[in-house]
DNA sequence: ATGATATAATAGTCAAAGAAAGTCAAAGTT
DNA sequence: AACTTTGACTTTCTTTGACTATTATATCAT
């Protein structure tokens, strides 16, 4: 596995227990042998706003990451997430979203397999490839749409 | 024998004991000594749905190909309908499909449901018109070879 | 004590380098 | 003609590092 998805599982564990994940960057560069920025990488890739994450932090002598996510019910959650959606979505993003919707129970594991499938870049070939994130985008957003 | 069918062979080994199977193409395009756009042409041709494979890969480091089969065998049903399933598949097809498996309780309602949606010409808008029923063909295949 | 200044300890940014896989068309085989 | 092999070029995602910005603390002058 790669090193930025073991550091996005890594945080992602504290929040089973937590509401709230405070760290310091370069401990956790540390514990994972790597270049503190790849922190701020995982974070900006994974830990984004549109799926609730919100992230402070602080700079100097006891300086600190906190991340944050916004702790929404289920039905709050899914009448936002449709703003949140941008008009480009890739395979990668959509796998980040579909993750989320099984955390809130929008989607089962199955179903959201399913859709991760059907979306995925395989699928859409034959799209003209500047166009597969619109698209993409599109399906999502029509899914939801569906599920409310 | 061809370069093509050994590779093809020798990844077919793997399925004897494994469900699936996770490569790197340069590691294996090395262990043949061949380009690693070989590798590619093989999966194209012979890892296809049709076939009852489902394939994902990703890029940059730590990116790898994974091959997914189906025992289609397990259904006649299902290979059936993939090789139904031609090259164009319209919205209303499609619809018939989707009833069809809730019937075979292949999909539970919702779960058609959804992929109805997401292949729903609405859901395509911005796929150029006579593309659509190529695209929805593609998706429907490769979400039939994956929910087995 | 007080305020000013330096120093150390953090975190952030951004672009370059690296590490894969994908595409496509030309050339070669059968 | 159909299928296979090859390679140059593209795209995607990750890792690294040099440089910047901010904050806390220590030190120094008054």
């Amino acid at each position: 596995m790669k090193l930025s998805d073991l550091i996005e599982q890594y945080i992602l564990d504290f929040f089973k227990e937590n509401e709230m994940v405070e760290l310091k960057r370069s401990e956790l560069a540390n514990k994972f042998n790597c270049v503190p920025s790849q922190i701020n990488y995982v974070i900006s890739t994974r830990f984004i706003p549109e799926l609730g994450f919100y992230v402070e932090s602080r700079r100097g002598g006891g300086g600190y990451i906190k991340i944050c996510r916004t702790n929404l019910n289920r039905s709050d959650y899914i009448s936002d997430i449709i703003d949140k959606i941008s008009q480009n979505l890739s395979q990668t993003t959509l796998d980040v979203y579909l993750n989320d919707f099984v955390r809130y129970n929008i989607l089962n594991k199955k179903t959201a397999n399913i859709v991760r499938v059907a979306l995925s870049d395989k699928s859409l070939a034959k799209v003209d490839k500047y166009d597969r994130d619109l698209v993409r985008s599109d399906m999502l957003k029509n899914i939801i749409v569906n599920i409310i």
